[in-house]
Parts: C-alpha cells; structure tokens; sequence
DNA sequence: AGTATGACGGTTA
DNA sequence: CTAACCGCCATAC
C-alpha cells in the first residue's frame, strides 16, 4: 500500500480516515480497533493508510495495541497527546481510560 | 496473476 | 523487559 501522500486515497483508505476523524479529543483507537470496527482490513493495511495519508486527519489518536504511539512520530505523538488531555503512562496512552470504542 | 511491502499484533522463549 | 516468528490484507508493480 505504498500510495504516495498526495495521492488520491483509494476507497479503504477514505474509510480509515472517517474513523479516526471521528476519534473524540482525549480518546484513541488502536490501529486493530479501527480495522475491527471497519470490519475489513488489519492493523497492517491501517498503518499503511495512516503513512499515506495520516496528515489530513488526528493520526496521533490512533496508537498500538500496548498503547504506544509508533516510533516515527512517538514525541510528537505524546506531545499532542498530553495538549489534549489524553491520560499518559510514560510513553504510552492509558488505554483503559482512553480507549474508544466507535460509539 | 504473483510477489513484495508495511505508522501492526499475538504468541512464545 | 527484549527478540524472534508468523499471520494479517489492501495496494503497488
């Protein structure tokens, strides 16, 4: 899924990116959670997308299952993270509190 | 139509 | 805690 940024976004990645749009402030999924609530994909191929085209929407709600943000962007990540109140462990997101479940 | 590629995840050691 | 291994699945080529 090596789509450049810029590029037009296929179908599925649209679909990725009305999800994580819609992550409420101070709330995050991980990157399983929103394939599973799509009910297609895999945590593989929503990481892909987010590399594309994770710029146009909040990419720093979307995190791995241990709660880490991804290590290419992990500082900026936390940074935003803690600027909008999203509960922190160290480096990773208290997912128990912070989780979102789609609804 | 087949192969390669990940901002990943679960299991096992 | 670290590391290796394998499954995953939409895309690109």
């Amino acid at each position: 899924m090596r789509a450049r940024a810029g590029a037009p976004p296929t179908p599925y990645a649209r679909q990725v990116l009305d999800v994580v749009d819609r992550i409420p402030r101070g709330k995050v999924m991980t990157y399983g959670d929103v394939a599973e609530l799509m009910g297609r994909g895999s945590p593989r191929t929503v990481g892909a997308v987010m590399s594309d085209h994770g710029h146009e929407v909040p990419w720093q709600r979307v995190v791995q299952a241990s709660g880490r943000p991804a290590e290419p962007y992990l500082q900026e990540a936390l940074r935003l993270l803690a600027a909008e109140g999203c509960p922190l462990h160290g480096e990773r997101v208290d997912l128990a509190a912070a989780r979102w479940d789609g609804r």
